[in-house]
DNA sequence: GGGCGTCTCAGGGGCTTCCCCGACGGGAAG
DNA sequence: CTTCCCGTCGGGGAAGCCCCTGAGACGCCC
């Protein structure tokens, strides 16, 4: 590696930039740093950076707002995540807006190094725990959600019927499953349709489907 | 690490197995070996290994094909796609399948020792190239399977019924749309499950939510 | 012209979905 | 102990879904 990876930090805690560029500063060129999404879109385009180092939580929008400003100049700069937030939809945000890694800040210094450089490298680099998730994201094609604010209004008996539900059984099959009566089942999906204010099951399927729970 | 990696190895080929096993035999514990889909998930279920490298093409079946076996076997093994393909498809696949990495074969013998490590971790490892081509997938949530030859059964009436149905009209509400009787569109609906092998509107609706065509 | 496929529509029947009621036992909260 | 929620179950009924059979109109191709 002849030429140092430039890096610019996003972060609007100046001590977070300090602290990272004194951590990271020896192996990689921190040619820039920006505070809110405005001033990043700025700053990466006029320096056009190897990597941008991008907290998810920003004023003036969040981490996706910037990469899709820097996407919408033209630019195909790479984003490497950098938050405290490890929430299910921090994560697929960042992801569906193009960022090529995401890490938590519990991260080690040589191993935020690594990452900077894999990513610079055209890498993905996720936090393990991460990466899991992400991929399961991926191959369950959903959109968010692990803790759906909206599912916690269900009880856990009618949660299990939506989930038979939703992959298509008919209230007889779940009612065969779950070894209670129709009647039963009935009763719960009726609930499921009150609480999530859908009308039918057709509905259900849609929304269980749009919320990867198929 | 005190405990050695448990690593079983897949691929038709065993002039393959044996030059794997023999560059990351010191590193990890190569504790079985298959050549086919069956054979590969027998050994699999009894070994219960930290991670599988799998060949992605395989004589009965294909990488998928074992990693489904695996799952409906009740197993939660990581696998690392080992392949010399690099086609999308194949990519795609093994992951939608449940795979948590995939490298090809043109790796070093110490990247891919790290590769299986941070499998076996938890961790998602892909070979550069193909790193950002997954994220890109997943951000633009395409299939890369896009022309559905099953489609091609149906006639256009049927396909704007279909799409119709899969949004969750319902009979009425899809005659007012097409202005055509309820009983035309369960005509329509009829031929749709019949061609399409669903056997009721549910299946249908998440059928269409799996090739987005909600 | 005759065959073929598509699109349209109808009757009838059986099953499924969804809602309206009401009911009972158990556990947690007051 | 009473109240409330949860999970279980039932009757009854309206609407929706799905299949079977049959049929007329249109256009295309041989």
């Amino acid at each position: 590696m002849s030429e140092p990876t430039r890096v610019v930090l996003v972060d609007d805690h100046s001590l977070v930039r300090a602290g990272v560029k004194s951590e990271i500063g020896d192996a990689v060129q921190v040619v820039g740093e920006a505070d809110d999404v405005d001033g990043a879109i700025d700053v990466i385009v006029a320096l056009d950076p190897d990597v941008v180092l991008l907290d998810v939580h920003l004023p003036g929008g969040n981490g996706p707002a910037v990469i899709e400003g820097v996407k919408a100049a033209g630019l195909e700069t790479r984003f490497l995540a950098l938050s405290v937030s490890d929430a299910a939809e921090d994560v697929i945000a960042v992801i569906r807006a193009g960022a090529r890694g995401y890490v938590t800040k519990a991260i080690a210094a040589d191993e935020l190094i690594d990452a900077i450089r894999r990513v610079a490298a055209g890498d993905a680099v996720f936090s393990p725990r991460l990466a899991g998730f992400v991929l399961d994201a991926f191959a369950g094609q959903m959109t968010v959600a692990d803790v759906d604010p909206e599912l916690d209004q269900l009880t856990n008996r009618e949660q299990e019927v939506l989930r038979l539900l939703a992959r298509g059984y008919t209230y007889k099959e779940v009612a065969a499953r779950l070894t209670i009566s129709v009647k039963t089942v009935e009763t719960h999906a009726s609930s499921v349709l009150r609480k999530l204010q859908l009308s039918n099951r057709n509905e259900l399927t849609r929304w269980a489907a749009h919320r990867r729970l198929i």
